[in-house]
DNA sequence: GTGGTCTAGACCACG
DNA sequence: GTGGTCTAGACCACT
């Protein structure tokens, strides 16, 4: 289920934050769904379990998943709502990278039909 | 000319890159012209000098600044293709953020709102 | 492993750069394997850390070796053909640096020579 | 006759002293000969003087040119044999310059055929 | 005046 | 432990 790529400059507790919230938001994770332990995921992507335990600490604070005693992490009801805000306040680093793009000489009809692709994807 | 926030958790350097490079693309540094020096760049800025001179090695190894021994920095002959160049590798980072918004709930219209207003600033 | 010779004209963080590339083109360094970190070497060279760091900036930037968060440096997989190609830029050096020589009452039967040891030692 | 690349990461005066020396050693200016002014130089070339006067007081304190008062700076007797001398220093260089294109790929016969050249542009 | 290099030491993020 | 960024201040070469 989780990967991650070691050679990404991207840190690898931001990697798995990304991954869960993306598994949330297209459904494959829902409310009350266990999440693999640590301990697992330590051993399946050969990561050091305070790079789990960081991921997941972030992840619980902002209430997304919370830790059932005897039982594991577990996704909460208004994850997908958290993560949602969270990503749209993503918007000015899209503004800014758009106006990168433009004025580097890629036409804007490209970009649109980017735009209209992303969300053929999630009808 | 240049204006930096040193609370962004963008490195100080790095947004000194992208300025400078911002104003190659929009005209306003042409070939030829001399940016400002590190000195005073580093008294308006109240950044230290070394990190100015990071900033400014960076263009000068990209091809993008040159230093002219005695006379200062200059912007070379083919500074803004090499800036477009770099600009257009960052379409992959574009895409995957446009699909993080277009799964957050941010209507299409939105976002294509977004594309035209940025080349509208351009025409 | 590494050394450099604090009276050379020749910058410090130049000396690391050549002698990474000449380890790595040698086989003495492979990809993949870790680079000494920068603490051990400033402390080993008695060498400032930025100034490593500098040069470990520099073969990064380049693609010869890669920074791994919390492990270390480590060498790209295409660093050897990198560090060929840059090499061969400098022909142009060579050919006028001969030009010198040849003009200078050094006879060719010496440089000729010197070519084929170069080589012999490359078997 | 004499040019200089203000485009060049090499100083202006050295460009200057490499220049004199080769014109000496190739002939093209012998013992007595008057060697353009200062100010000559520094117009036509758009030097400022002060680097003019930097290159022409190397090559007097090295004995290969001299300020002849009420005329200008002539040639020396036994300027090419020094120049030749100096040049010959620069054989370490050569030296590791060419292991350096011995080890990225530039083949034996090749560096053999650049020698040979430039010792036909001689005879 | 200009840029380039270097030292000394600090702080942060990552694993 | 690792690398990355930054400050403060020095010295040198070039014009």
């Amino acid at each position: 289920m989780f990967q991650i790529d070691p050679l990404s400059r991207k840190p690898i507790y931001e990697q798995l934050i990304e991954q869960c919230e993306a598994f949330i938001q297209s459904g494959l994770l829902k409310e009350g769904d266990l999440i693999p332990s640590v301990r697992s995921l330590s051993m399946d992507l050969s990561v050091n379990p305070n790079t789990i335990q960081k991921a997941f600490a972030d992840l619980s604070t902002r209430g997304i998943i919370r830790s059932v005693p005897g039982k594991g992490n577990v996704v909460c009801g208004n994850a997908a709502q958290i993560i949602s805000d969270k990503n749209r306040e993503k918007l000015d680093e899209f503004l800014s990278l758009l106006r990168l793009l433009a004025g580097s000489g890629i036409p804007r009809e490209e970009l649109i039909e980017y735009v209209n692709k992303a969300y053929q994807s999630h009808f």
